[in-house]
RNA sequence: CGGGGAGUAGCGCAGUCUGGUAGCGCAUCUGCUUUGGGAGCAGAAUGUCGCAGGUUCAAAUCCUGUCUCCCCGACCA
């Protein structure tokens, strides 16, 4: 492709609204428009790419075993009625009415019509399993959509559902999933972690999340330094510990004042001890009852482990007024040990294992102004319930050997989720079995986010000048810089153009009648894996490769050139960045 | 939804406090010169100042309402 016939508008600056880097590059390198809050358009480079990610994932589907089918985004209300999330998804399922006024919603996920599709089809266990998939423009009506193709309100999505006869065959499908996702994110040139993961609102046993790891991505995870045990610490349990015999020499606890201390902080410094040595309390409103979740001072509370340790259906911070007028309690001296006398029944308290261990703390004393010292949790909290209620962190020991834990930053891309029979079930998915019974469905279901495949891409692989895509989903593999319309820069550039097109090349000429600066901050930004620099040395047919993912600069004999470069990129685009080394 | 910020030329912004009829840089078009890291000179085109009311002789500017967008939090591929 001729760069004087390509639509690529460059941008200069970044219109304003764009403060994530990959948001900005996509924008500025001409691979996105913004057409309302979480709305994209694609441009041709955005499009190509896209097609890349597209390309690599029903390969790598269509080798596991999965078809492509293709839903539609308008789904009938009584599908979702009949699997009971019609009532169950809030403001984020976007409901519309037809010309009848019939109720329909854009589809956020498939998995209602899905099933419908194949209850209706697959009757018998001789059908089983299928696993099938489809790539499609999603709406999920976000609170906040943000970061440009991040978080869009509309995105493209590749989801797949596995149907199975029995739990041992789902395992199987949800296996080979994992495998193929390894297989997909190995090939697109990413970095890239699975975790284990929580199941949130879809449900379901058993889960991994695909982690594009990044320093900007929005979940934290933590791997072993050991093993391969890796999860986003929303899940991640706490190791075992061992804890410290009691200290027979502590006092009882007794408490003292500590007028206006009500962080942690502040009673830190009023009663110069350590964040570490406090018990700190989270107020939930939990299924609308009051809850409090002890944690140490130092450490953050897990909200979904909270939510599972009190059996909840939903969990919110409890504002503090709210609380107090349903407790009695004063928030900011709340503490586990509660006045004789005290109504128990007002409000559930749960600690974390860890402040079992703890020899000598200091906790609320439920008094205004006041906290307690000298509590010794194992002698004076005996009755209090004990989970796993905190955040994994880096240093901790790993839960399933000796180990060290680590943490990253991570983008989500993609995720596996065991769902069993929560959708089968509900919409009396079956089929018969050997014995002529009617047996329900075990489902899996697999999301891999295409669109924000680009922009994890972009916040794993960029500089300061722009983008540096992997081989396998740059928009073009090479381009090649014409600096010059004068023999015989134009036709060593044209010829080289050609060449690399005949080696199996996507190679884009930048042949405009641009300044050299102009050229080369555009192949910089639009992120080229390969730049092949035509200029003053061409009469000496000399001419210089730039590769954007080292910035290695080699001047090169251009005789040739193409079938070198042809067999290096052709050897990356099974999910390499180039370097000079892969030249020979 | 809570908190913060912004809507003025394609993009980035100034002008708003103190009302007087809109400007700068980049981009665009023409011409000449330039040509290895976003050129120079000369000229040109481009705006319902987000929208709707109101105040005023006069509104981008003041008042009221409204819409949109961005950032931080709760939700998620």
């Amino acid at each position: 492709m001729r760069a004087s016939q390509l639509h690529l508008p460059t941008l200069r600056e970044a219109p304003k609204d764009a403060e994530t880097v990959s948001h900005q590059y996509l924008v500025r390198a001409g691979f996105i428009r913004r057409v309302a809050a979480g709305i994209y358009s694609f441009l041709p480079l955005g499009v190509r790419s896209m097609e890349k990610v597209k390309r690599i994932v029903r390969d790598e589907m269509d080798k596991a075993g999965a078809q492509e089918v293709f839903l539609p985004s308008m789904v009938p209300a009584e599908l979702w009625q009949e699997s009971g999330r019609w009532q169950q998804y809030g403001p984020e399922l976007l409901r519309v009415k037809d010309r009848k006024q019939a109720d329909y919603c854009i589809g956020p996920t498939h998995e209602e019509v899905i099933v419908d599709l194949v209850r209706k089809d697959v009757r018998s266990y001789k059908q089983l399993p299928i696993n099938l998939y489809q790539i499609q423009t999603k709406f999920r009506d976000e609170i906040r959509p943000r970061a440009g193709l991040m978080r869009g309100r509309e995105f493209i999505m590749k989801d797949a559902y596995s149907f199975d006869a029995d739990q041992a065959g789902a395992h199987k499908s949800y296996k080979r999933m994992y495998e193929a996702y390894n297989a997909i994110f190995t090939r697109l040139g990413l970095r890239f972690r699975p975790v284990e993961a929580d199941t949130g609102n879809i449900g379901g046993s058993m889960s991994h999340e695909f982690q594009v790891l990044a320093d900007s991505g929005e979940d934290a995870i933590v791997a072993c330094d050991h093993c391969d045990f890796a999860a986003n610490v929303e899940k991640a349990p706490i190791a075992d510990q061992a804890f410290a015999a009691l200290d027979a020499s502590v006092g009882a606890a007794r408490a003292v004042e500590t007028p206006g201390a009500k962080s942690i902080e502040q009673v830190c410094k009023v009663l110069n001890c350590k964040p570490e040595a406090m018990i700190k309390a989270i107020l939930y409103m939990v299924d609308d009852a009051p809850a409090v979740a002890f944690v140490r001072g130092d450490r953050e509370a897990n909200e979904i482990k909270v939510k599972q340790a009190l059996g909840a259906k939903a969990i919110f911070l409890a504002e503090a007024e709210w609380f107090a007028k349903a407790t009695g309690l004063p928030p900011g001296y709340l503490g586990p040990l509660l006045a004789a006398g005290y109504d128990a029944g007002k409000v559930r308290f749960v600690a974390d294992f860890e402040i079992k261990g703890m020899v000598h703390a200091v906790c609320g004393a439920n008094e205004k102004q006041q906290h307690l010292v000298d509590v010794v949790p194992a002698r004076d909290l005996a009755n209090l319930a004990y989970a796993d209620l905190r955040m994994a962190v880096a240093g901790d020991s790993c839960p399933r050997c000796s180990g060290k834990l680590q943490s990253f930053k991570g983008i989500e891309v993609g995720h596996v989720f065991y769902l069993g029979q929560k959708y089968s079930k509900a919409m009396s998915a079956t089929y018969l079995d050997e014995q002529g019974k009617e047996q329900v469905f075990e489902m899996g279901c697999y999301g891999i986010g295409i669109t924000r495949i680009l922009s994890a891409a972009i916040e794993q692989n960029h500089d300061g000048r722009g983008i540096r895509w992997p081989v396998a989903i740059a928009p073009w593999e090479c381009a090649v810089l014409g600096l010059g319309s004068e023999s015989p820069i134009s036709e060593t550039a044209a010829n080289l153009y050609r060449d690399l097109q005949s080696a199996g090349v996507e190679v884009v000429f930048d042949d405009r009648d641009e300044r050299p600066g102009i050229k080369f901050a555009d192949a910089d930004l639009i992120g080229y894996p390969v730049q092949v620099i035509v200029g003053k040395r061409a009469a000496e047919g000399i001419v210089e490769l730039k590769l954007r993912h080292t910035g290695e600069k080699l001047e090169l004999p251009v005789a040739g050139l193409a079938g070198r470069l042809g067999r290096a990129i052709a050897a990356a685009r099974a999910g390499a960045t180039l370097g000079s080394a892969d030249l020979n």
